[in-house]
RNA sequence: GGCCCUGUGGUCAAGCGGUUAAGACGGAGCCCUCUCAAGGCUCAAUCCCGGGUUCGAUUCCCGGCAGGGUCACCA
């Protein structure tokens, strides 16, 4: 058979250049021995997914920690998944987090010496090495339609056979030159897969980055490269961009791992040297009594939007994300407390190789205590910009009073003090939390421990004594006056040492004019909440309290 | 089902033949205390199972088992 001719029938471009010249068009990247050279290559389905964060963080760690380039590459091949805006939002989403890209899709960048970034504006290159391997041999036409497809696949299913396109279940490996020309004449759509040389019983030890040596099975499937829209499968579209572009480390899920033997052949049949690989280990999830995979699909929740829509403080994420990418992230963040994530050290082989069940419970605590680290400041900037965007238009209103946010804030957090307090985890509920601080959101809902007569007696007791300007002793002494006037202990250890003797203590006191003051009987300092809230509100507020 | 990956407390995990088997989150308790938060102290809780190899296995080998992933003209 005439492989040129055959090449020339199946895919006619009279524009594409020659392989060779790709090679020149595309050099090898002229950096710093060690350097890595990683990529993002997200579809552009809009979804942000953290597991996206947890691989580009993986990329560009490594990337920037060697020296090495970060880019961005769009997998636009699938025409279906395509959303509008996507890749902007991809863009933004990283940023949010920290995460900058040195050159790729939309990326402002003057190294953009490796483009077209999108894949779907490479088909040239794709279609110029399926050429190539048809002209090879490496690669055949088949015009097996769907319904033939499932049919075999129901065969094998049926015969407990491997499923696909293999052996004598590839039909169209060995058609003869008439029929090929024929089918062509006749119209009928085609897809180009590779002629595999694999044979499942070879194998051998592959050495990945993070999994270690791991074994792999030749492939010995007759794989789709070009679909019969001519736009190339992620297989093929993967050995070609990451040659070309010039990747080192292919940091990928490991979800992949079943695909690698195609890859590694593909690279093989095109003449290419593959790059290295890191198969990272899947984020999970408890799905009832068992933990699975995180699924775009059915956890919505892990959107990347989610945490920045409930407010954790980006870095939080980040830090969090980095604890389980390189579990001696945390004990050197004990030894440096102020360092930069950035200067953390790290390595791609010190990844976790085992499913990862996804905390909330830990992120919420790097994140406490990250924000309980801010300045006032920094933490108004922080809650503002996530009002800005979230917030109801009282939040807005609110955060008009800078001052006075941050009069709250230097409370809440305790700043100045001897030990910072670490109410706020994200900011919504950080916000929530001063609610009480403003009239138009104070909605209380008086619940006492104690009858109608005790509690008003409380109120207008300590309405009388209260001054302003008291400073904590005095207030606290103002407190117990009222308490042991309305037959409280009012020493706290007194009354523990004999809590029967008593009707209640100090604590039961300051409880009702917490309550009355903030409609919870939890809370921090009364006595700076009252001095924020002024003399007449705090008086307002002990007045309606009364039941 | 085939192939591949993984298996240390509830969770994340150190560990590379001999350890009282780190640490963090979470949980329990105590202290501090006007409540809460924070902080301090203390406690409970782990090597999937069975065979080897070895003086000695959580560590090495083999076999099970369990969990996960994947078997598309999706990535």
């Amino acid at each position: 058979m005439d492989l040129k001719k055959l090449a020339s029938a199946l895919i006619p471009d009279d524009d594409l250049i020659s392989a060779d010249k790709y090679e020149e068009i595309y050099p090898r990247r002229s950096l710093a021995k060690g350097a890595e050279v990683t990529r993002l290559a997200p579809s552009p389905t809009g979804f942000i997914h953290l597991g996206n964060l947890f691989s580009a963080l993986a990329d560009e760690r490594t990337a920037h920690t060697t020296g090495g380039i970060f880019y961005l590459r769009i997998e636009d091949t699938d025409e279906k998944r395509k959303v509008d805006g996507a890749v902007e939002s991809v863009i933004r989403s990283l940023k949010y987090f920290g995460i900058k890209f040195d050159e790729g899709a939309e990326i402002q960048s003057d190294l953009n010496f490796y483009g077209p970034y999108y894949q779907r504006r490479r088909a040239k290159i794709y279609r110029t090495f399926a050429k190539k391997l048809i002209e090879e041999g490496r690669a055949y036409p088949c015009f097996c339609t769907e319904e033939e497809l499932d049919a075999v696949r129901a065969e094998q299913n049926s015969l407990k056979l491997v499923t696909g396109y293999y052996g004598k279940y590839a039909k169209c490996r060995n058609l003869s030159e008439e029929q090929i020309y024929s089918n062509l004449r006749q119209g009928k759509p085609f897809v180009i897969r590779l002629k595999s040389m694999g044979d499942v019983n070879n194998k051998s030890v592959f050495h990945d980055a993070i999994k270690g040596d791991i074994t792999v099975t030749e492939n010995d499937q007759d794989v789709v490269i070009l679909k019969s829209d001519g736009i190339p499968t992620y297989h093929f579209a993967h050995a070609i961009d990451d040659h070309f572009m010039r990747t080192t480390l292919v940091i990928r899920g490991e979800e992949w791992l079943s695909s690698l033997p195609i890859h590694i052949e593909l690279f093989k049949a095109l003449g290419f040297e593959a790059p290295r690989y890191a198969h990272t280990s899947s984020l999970m999830k408890i799905d009832g009594e068992t933990k699975r995979k995180l699924s775009k699909r059915k956890d919505p929740e892990l959107s990347l939007d989610y945490y920045r829509s409930a407010g954790y403080y980006p870095e939080a994420v980040v830090r969090y994300l980095l604890t389980i990418l390189n579990s001696n992230f945390e004990e050197w963040e004990m030894k440096n407390p102020s360092a930069d994530w950035r200067d953390f050290k790290f390595r791609i082989d010190k990844m976790s190789r085992s499913g990862t069940l996804f905390d909330l419970d830990k992120l919420s605590d790097i994140s406490r205590t990250l924000v309980s680290q801010l300045s006032a400041e920094e933490c108004f900037a922080f809650l503002k910009s996530w009002v800005d965007e979230f917030g109801t238009p009282s939040d807005k209103l609110h955060f008009k009073d800078e001052a006075y946010i941050i009069r709250i804030l230097n409370l809440i957090m305790g700043v100045g003090g001897k030990k910072r307090r670490k109410d706020i985890e994200r900011a919504e509920q950080g916000v929530r939390l001063m609610d009480y601080f403003f009239d138009d959101t104070f909605k209380p809902q008086y619940s006492y421990r104690f009858d109608a007569e005790t509690v008003n007696a409380v109120l207008e007791k300590f309405a009388k004594l209260y001054d302003c300007s008291d400073d904590n002793s005095v207030w606290f002494s103002k407190v117990k006056t009222v308490a042991a006037e309305v037959g409280f202990c009012p020493e706290t250890s007194e009354y523990k040492k004999n809590p029967e003797a008593w009707r209640g203590s100090v604590s039961d006191a300051a409880e009702i004019l917490r309550i009355a003051v903030t409609g919870s009987p939890n809370s921090p300092d009364l006595c700076t909440i009252m001095n924020i809230l002024g003399k007449e509100r705090s008086l307002s507020r002990l007045a309606s309290a009364r039941v």
